[in-house]
DNA sequence: TAACAACAGTCCCGAA
DNA sequence: TTCGGGACTGTT
């Protein structure tokens, strides 16, 4: 009997069979390969006739046996055909002959992957072998707390002073590793704090053996899979040392160009930048994805700042010293990194029962679905098809409506109360039983808001019960979170509300398996009628609505107070039916909606709100938006600042003209007016060309790679004609040239004038009197 | 940086 | 000069 936590799985095929090996480590930190040469692969097919399927062959390929098997098609029941083949690669040979017998189905499921899903394992968590020698004869899941063996690794590659393009002639200088307890650079020129190798040949085989003798269960770099291996392959491969990291002594594996990926057997390897920029990417402020801005952010650390386009010339040079700690502090930001996501990146890859390589880079529609299927094969489910292109193109062309948004009276407010509904989609999808196959079921009646249709009562729909167990589980962990201010378990929480809502996503997602317009669309009409209903219950009250977006509700409390406050909050959540719930998440002191540019009608996804802290909750404002300039973003958050919590007009006002004045003088530095935008298409793609493709064109022209997400930075110059026409690269920019008119006009004006008129100020009387005392004082 | 969804504001270009 | 739409970014 073996027990070990289960890191990688792999597979090869060895005399005509598939072997499958796992790989993983024991209690006691013993690294654990185990094989198994008794899982089969196989597909199955849906049809009235199963004859000639045991025929099917082709070359080496031939069917083994066939197995009849009443099985759940989108949750109605179907005989299917279960398909033996000889070999993992004989599925997608023989299954394109079976399509003359039936519908095929589950002919596209990874052979690892399927068996991890079949034998209901779990990678990072433990499982329990019987074996002979190193064969398994029966494995179950069990359940413990693995502890991460990780290793991070960087390296730093030769670059002449005047070229800055990747290129794989040019060598690896040096190599940094870095875990709590071993740290190690190595390279081949003398160097202070380094372990000095006579080449670079030599560095690389070395660097081979110290990561093998450290045998970690998981590499980790940043932005390795595009970069640090696929360079340390290609040098490997020049100066012939293999870059046999693998536990069965195989090479690191490259597989694809535009979306690279690098896999060592039996080692997970994570790259960091590819797991934070997905998964976190969308909901993070940094300007670039670079390892320093990025530590900085998530781990408030910053390294030290070296200049790398002189590592050539430092190297030239001998002079190297400065670069060992740096490549060392990367390493160490890296793994920090590492430490940082790993709660939310272990719970994922737990969730979702792939290995952590896989886990580590799956998409969130990816990472939804596997769930799905997960859960499907334990519920009998057959896996949908993946729907074909003309499919995809007709889903492509429907689109359901979404979320009610109430349009809020401009003004400053006191005292209000934000209510929000917890998971509103996915506890909308449980407590209504919403799933493709619950829609419109003959046993049941009833009619759902805005559309005639209803959904089965009696029957435990397949997508609401897989989402019921999530979510059951994404509550524990956000009250938890709640209860003891856990940063960790708040991250947790908000990984799991993100997959959560992905679930509703997917349903309408073009390339789902699980597709359902229905769904979709009754999901979306429950949520319009809980909030409009907490809406109607709130006026009732008597409270003052100020707004309201998807599943929140924000009240004035006037004269009421906040135990009034909690009072509604059980009003509302007695009418609700488990596992819905309104939360309240705070009373604010002070809370102000402006006006949408031009009318004056109340701006949707523009507010800000005063906390009892005396912190600014700021939304969709410039403030927070990295496209508006530095200038107009901070006079904003002052003037929010003052008009919420110093209350001060005066103050207000002052503030608005010293800027204004400041940027006619051109008194700012150049950081002030600096514009960061991204493209999001390589730059001859463009229909029309805005100022910050013309930016990123300069960038071109100055021999600068920009690609499709590449983040611009640029200031907008004095001068004539088109904004895109004045634009100089931030980098180059000098003192003074900025354009002060544009930036009063166009950017910080449009940014305040909505909250001075909230204030009964008119923006003219701004930009005018500082036109008089600039003018009165010549 | 292909790939969970919809809703919404603002800036600037480019056609009329 | 006006206005619609492309582009980008944020909110839920
Ligand atoms: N990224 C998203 N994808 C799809 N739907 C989303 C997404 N974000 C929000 N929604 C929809 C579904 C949510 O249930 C609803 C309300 O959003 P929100 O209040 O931010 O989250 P939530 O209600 O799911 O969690 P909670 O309020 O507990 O943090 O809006
Ligand atoms: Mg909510």
């Amino acid at each position: 009997m073996t027990r070990f936590f289960l890191v990688d799985i792999h597979y090869t095929i060895e005399a005509g069979k598939a072997i499958l090996r796992l790989y993983g480590r024991d209690g006691k930190g013993k690294p654990v390969t185990l094989k198994d040469e008794n899982f089969e692969p196989y597909f199955y097919v849906v049809c009235d006739d199963p004859a000639g399927l045991e025929d099917l062959k082709e070359d080496d390929f031939h069917v083994t046996k066939v197995e009849k098997e009443e099985k759940l098609l989108l949750e109605k029941p179907v005989t299917a055909y279960k398909v033996y083949v000889n070999l993992p690669t004989a599925v997608p040979v023989l299954r394109e002959l079976a399509k003359d017998i039936g519908q095929t189905l589950e002919d596209d499921v990874l052979f690892a992957r399927r068996y991890l899903i079949d034998k209901g394992l779990t990678p990072l968590d433990l499982v329990e072998a019987e074996v002979e020698g190193d064969s398994i004869k029966t494995i179950k899941a069990e359940t413990g707390t693995y502890t991460p063996k990780g290793l991070a690794f960087d390296i730093e590659t030769y670059t002449p002073p005047d070229r800055k393009e990747i290129d794989y002639d040019n060598p690896i200088i040096m190599i940094a590793v870095y875990a709590p307890d071993y740290q190690k650079v190595l390279t081949w020129k003398k160097a202070k704090g380094a372990e000095v190798l006579d080449s670079e040949k030599a560095m690389l085989e070395r660097f081979v053996d110290v990561v093998k003798a450290y045998d970690p269960d998981i590499l980790t770099g940043y932005a390795s899979d595009g970069f640090d291996l696929p360079y340390l392959l290609a040098r490997c491969k020049k100066l012939k040392v293999p870059l046999a990291l693998g536990k069965d002594g195989s090479s690191v594996i490259t597989k694809g160009r535009s979306r690279q990926e690098a896999r060592i057997t039996g080692i997970a390897h994570v790259d960091l930048y590819k797991f934070i920029r997905r998964v976190l990417g969308r909901t993070m402020k940094t300007q670039s994805f670079s390892l320093n801005n990025v530590s900085q952010e998530l781990l408030g650390e910053k390294k030290q700042e070296v200049d790398l386009d002189n590592i050539g010339s430092a190297w030239d040079a001998g002079k190297i010293d400065e670069f060992v700690e740096y490549n060392l502090q990367d390493t160490k930001l890296t793994y920090n990194l590492m430490l940082k996501v790993w709660p939310s990146l272990l719970e994922m890859t737990k969730i979702v029962g792939l290995p952590l390589f896989d886990a580590s880079r799956l998409s969130f529609s990816q990472f939804v679905e596997w769930y799905m299927m997960k859960k499907a094969f334990s519920m009998n489910e057959l896996f949908p098809a993946k729907p074909g292109y003309r499919e995809q193109t007709r889903r492509m062309g429907q689109r359901a409506q979404g979320g009610y948004v109430y349009e809020p009276e401009p003004g400053v407010y006191d005292n209000i109360a934000v209510y929000d509904y917890r998971s509103l989609y996915p506890s909308i999808i449980v407590s209504h039983n919403i799933s493709p196959g619950t829609v419109n079921c003959e046993c049941c009646k009833g009619k759902i808001p805005e559309h005639d249709m209803h959904f089965c009562k009696k029957k435990q729909g397949f997508v609401s019960g897989v989402i019921k167990e999530l979510l059951d589980y994404r509550t524990t962990i956000k009250k938890q979170s709640q209860k003891n201010k856990d940063v960790v378990l708040e991250a947790r929480a908000y990984a799991l509300k993100v997959l959560l809502n992905s679930f509703y996503g997917y349903l309408g997602f073009a390339m789902a398996r699980w597709y359902s317009t229905q769904c979709v669309e009754a999901i979306t009409a429950y949520a319009r009628h809980y909030v409009k209903d907490v809406i109607a219950k709130a006026e009732k009250q008597g409270f003052a609505v100020r707004y309201g977006d998807t599943d929140s509700c924000m009240l004035e409390l006037g004269k009421k107070t906040e135990k009034d406050a909690k009072k509604f909050l059980q009003l509302v959540n007695k009418g609700l039916a488990d596992p819905m719930e309104l939360e309240l998440e705070d009373v604010f002191p002070a809370g102000i909606w402006v006006a949408t540019k031009g009318t004056a009608q109340g701006a949707k996804k523009r507010y800000a709100l005063l906390d009892k802290e005396g912190n600014l909750k700021i939304r969709g404002f410039e403030s927070v938006r990295r496209n508006a300039a530095v200038i107009a973003r901070k006079t904003q958050q002052e003037l929010l600042m003052i008009v919420l919590k110093d209350r001060d007009k005066e103050k207000a006002v002052k503030l608005v003209k010293d800027t204004v004045d400041k940027l006619r003088k051109n008194e700012l530095p150049i950081e002030d007016v600096v514009i960061t935008t991204q493209v999001q298409k390589t730059t001859d793609k463009y229909e029309s060309v805005g100022p910050h493709v013309a930016a990123a064109k300069l960038m071109e022209n100055k021999g600068r790679t920009v690609k499709k997400g590449t983040i611009v930075a640029y200031i907008v110059k004095k001068g004539e004609g088109k904004i895109r026409d004045r634009v100089q690269l931030a980098e180059d920019a000098r003192q003074g040239e900025y354009d002060g008119e544009y930036y009063i006009t166009n950017s910080l004006v449009p940014a305040v004038e909505n909250i001075l008129s909230v204030l009964g100020v008119s923006p003219e009387s701004i930009t005018e009197a500082t036109q008089q005392t600039t003018l009165a004082g010549f």
